[in-house]
DNA sequence: CGCGCGATTGAGTAATTTCAAATCTAGTGG
DNA sequence: CCACTAGATTTGAAATTACTCAATCGCGCG
């Protein structure tokens, strides 16, 4: 309960009327584990807060291969951006790795809330502005690390990943075969 | 001149006044081609907005590689975030492919620009969410896509870039080695 | 003309992928 | 407790791909 409070007041003090305002442009939902959020070709019509459980963002490419952007865990918003803020289909899928609780936002509310309490506008640029950061440390890994130095990363920076999620899962987030990262640490 | 004001009005309109206060805020300078706006290892006191001319975003790894994260063309903002937001020191070095005039903001203007326009925040959150966009698109097109398929993509969506910076370059943003984009397209 | 820089080509080497098979592990029902 | 199964992980070997290093080519400029 009141995870989503816990989050936004790690950035700004609200009071109980505010959060409940706030709170009101929510809508909460649960899903089993392997089910979608949003699949490729699809409309998006949320945004995802995380309130427990774990998500994989994926793409899909034409050989079937399966590409993972990332795992949204508790605390992490998420959706396919370019196609929620653009109202147009999916090109990624949001799927569930473990039974998971969000609550989800639309596109109106979205612009509602930011209308009603421009001090949320403050919170999302800072929200937009520490995951355009991440993705640019993502590609600078890409680009200037192996994948062996990537896994060692990953898991010093996340080490809960490793208990929660296959390591073909790890593989597919990192870049690599499965096979080659079973090879890494042997 | 007035590169910023158009480039404001592309996602708000502006009255004259408004205008004069908000350009008041950034400082105007010029560098010529070869120059750094950021060292690796230096503190970041500036976020640049792009006049005119053209900028790298640069990692260079252990080895003494150069990665291009992004290359920034007019109307671009580009900084090395983390460092500037933080108040750290650069992981990355921005540095200039031809003369270049850009706009600078200091983080603290930045906060006074914000506080003082509301709707500059607005417009930033919309920059910092299409930069996050951007960014991941980047990210799936490293991770699902052969070196060979990002190049002919890169040259779709940016013509001009095959003019203006040489093929090394777009080999260190690929991430392949020239001498493998050399042989793409023979 | 000759220099310098970027681009290309060639050959050998290293790393990764693919496909196939073997192994391991957790959960199930007898 | 054991056998069995499904899924995940590991291992092996061949094939592919990209890298490195070196040499060559092409072109603009003093």
């Amino acid at each position: 309960m009141d995870e989503l409070r816990r989050h936004i007041e790690e950035i700004m003090p609200l009071t109980d009327l505010e959060f409940s305002t706030i709170n009101g442009f929510f809508i909460s939902k649960s899903y089993k584990k392997g089910a979608y959020l949003i699949q490729q070709g699809d409309r998006v019509p949320f945004t995802f807060f995380v309130v427990s459980g774990l998500l994989k963002l994926i793409y899909n490419d034409a050989s079937g291969k399966e590409h993972i952007l990332s795992f949204a865990m508790e605390d992490w918003w998420e959706t396919d951006y370019y196609a929620f803020y653009h109202e147009g289909r999916a090109t990624m899928s949001l799927k569930c790795l473990e039974d998971t609780q969000v609550l989800c936002i639309g596109l109106e509310d979205y612009h509602r809330l930011c209308a009603a309490f421009p001090r949320m506008e403050h919170f999302f640029l800072q929200k937009a502005t520490s995951g355009h950061i991440a993705s640019q440390q993502r590609i600078l890994s890409l680009l200037g690390s192996s994948a062996e130095e990537r896994y060692s990363m990953l898991l010093k920076r996340y080490p809960s990943l490793m208990q929660r999620v296959s390591k073909s899962q790890l593989a597919a987030y990192l870049g690599v075969s499965r096979e080659t990262l079973s090879r890494f640490y042997s």
